[in-house]
DNA sequence: CGGCGGCTTGATTCGAGTCAAGAACCGTGG
DNA sequence: CCACGGTTCTTGACTCGAATCAAGCCGCCG
């Protein structure tokens, strides 16, 4: 496997990047969205160069039509819109392995709004259209595709059933364990979230201020660690707070680790 | 397309369907996913069988794993989930000749919470997955269902942002904006909407309380008529209100009738 | 050291939920 | 034809969670 990062390596030419082994987060994502090793590396071929994005950059900028698709290998975007007033409304984080932009390959003149932005520092690989095309005609990898967007779809669903029906301890809690449980599916085991308050005030729907006070609470009850930063001490209670079932997200294993069963 | 009508009445056995001709929702709806007519009488021949679902009952219940895949060809019907407490919350409504289930036949094992309720009396063409499969072979026809899905998360994400950042009145008039422009889309030119305050309620995320209130508003604004049923009068006022820019439907034409642009 | 972005806290407002009860509107059966 | 029971719609009074406004704070980077 080391091999296969030097040739991905050599393929993108000078820039180093990281994440492309076997044992990374896309090849992880790949499996379990039911495509194979050859698939993972046909899709490296693919790739027609790799960029770092600095946070706060936009990935892919709203509105502006491209011919590329873009893959995130390392750090943590996000896929939202702007609303009238210059308010950012998230409808879902993206980690290691996720798709940035599928949706446009399959609607091109639509979700013009839509845009991805950088959270943190970012590792994206770049692949045009003209090799997705190519790729969509290995069968496995056409479907994996198409699973990752309706995987994607039924996230924001549910974002949309807890945005309606919960409290903002739920949402927050919910939103939390659901970038945890994401995370630990492509590898990424660590129980901080590189993410802000803002950040996450903007995906949950509620102000930062409210998000604020809700992260305080949290961190009396002693679910997150007494940091500025976002860190999850005990998983388990964050799960029954937000009344987590993580069965939605389709993960390959340990789906009884973050299921919870209430009758 | 007499003939064609008369075609699928036999197929159909004994129950007399009148949704399936040329000038249908079902064609209009196919036509504007990019399949052509022959494509239509595939679909037509792979029906299994015709079915009526009382107002009330499921079409699709949530959970049960079936084989079969649903095709609304007359009525109204829900896309829902049950939360823990028995609540109701609805993602989207369906009109003629949007398919009820097809996330189902592209991620069986997931969705389980969700289902299909019927909220008037319906008329619904069944597909069972072989029949699937074997439509799945005409590339115009699958590329139009994986676009209905693609469609049915934009419309879910409309929902999201509407339900996190509007008021009851914009989020009240943006649904009827929807459903409005749809149903034009196929075909059902009526202002009338065949939904109760309660189903509104339910796919808003508001009480079925402050969604009366926010009704009686909107009559007084002579946007909807003084009739106890929803009857929209004024639709650009509507859509104005609304803020409602159809462009995330992708409709083929009469975009300007529904497009609002505030610059 | 100064500035800026993110975090924290308090005071106040307000939109929407909840509870409760009555009215209008069916369809159904006597 | 009317009486009945079940939805759906309507209205009022009250509560409360979250938004907003307004400062002050902390930590980092230039």
């Amino acid at each position: 496997m080391g091999a296969r990062r030097e040739f991905a390596v050599c393929a993108a030419g000078t820039l180093h990047i990281s994440n492309t082994s076997f044992d990374s987060p896309l090849a992880l994502r790949l499996k379990s969205l039911g495509a194979d090793l050859d698939d993972l590396d046909s899709l490296l071929q693919a790739v027609t160069r790799y960029v770092r994005v600095a946070a706060g950059a936009d990935v892919v900028r709203p509105g502006e039509p491209v011919r590329r698709s873009t893959v995130l290998l390392a750090g943590v975007a996000c896929y939202y819109v702007r609303s009238r007033d210059g308010g950012r409304s998230i409808f879902s984080f993206q980690h290691g392995g996720d798709f940035c932009d599928l949706y446009r390959y399959v609607l091109p003149e639509r979700d013009a709004t839509a845009g991805v932005q950088a959270l943190t520092d970012v590792e994206v690989a770049v692949i045009d259209y003209r090799e997705m095309d190519r790729l969509f005609a290995r069968p496995k990898l056409a479907l994996a595709f198409w699973r990752s967007t309706m995987l994607e779809a039924a996230i924001h669903r549910e974002r949309l059933t807890i945005a309606r029906r919960g409290s903002a301890q739920e949402r927050v809690a919910h939103l939390l364990c659901e970038q945890l449980a994401r995370r630990e599916a492509v590898g990424i085991d660590s129980s901080r979230l590189p993410i802000s308050q803002i950040d996450v005030a903007d995906a949950a729907g509620l102000s930062v201020v409210h998000v604020n006070r809700t992260v305080q609470t949290l961190r009396h009850l002693n679910v997150l660690s007494e940091a500025s930063h976002l860190e999850v001490i005990d998983r388990k209670q964050l799960a029954q707070i937000a009344n987590f079932d993580g069965r939605y997200l389709n993960m390959p294993q340990d789906l009884s680790k973050w299921t919870v069963r209430v009758d």
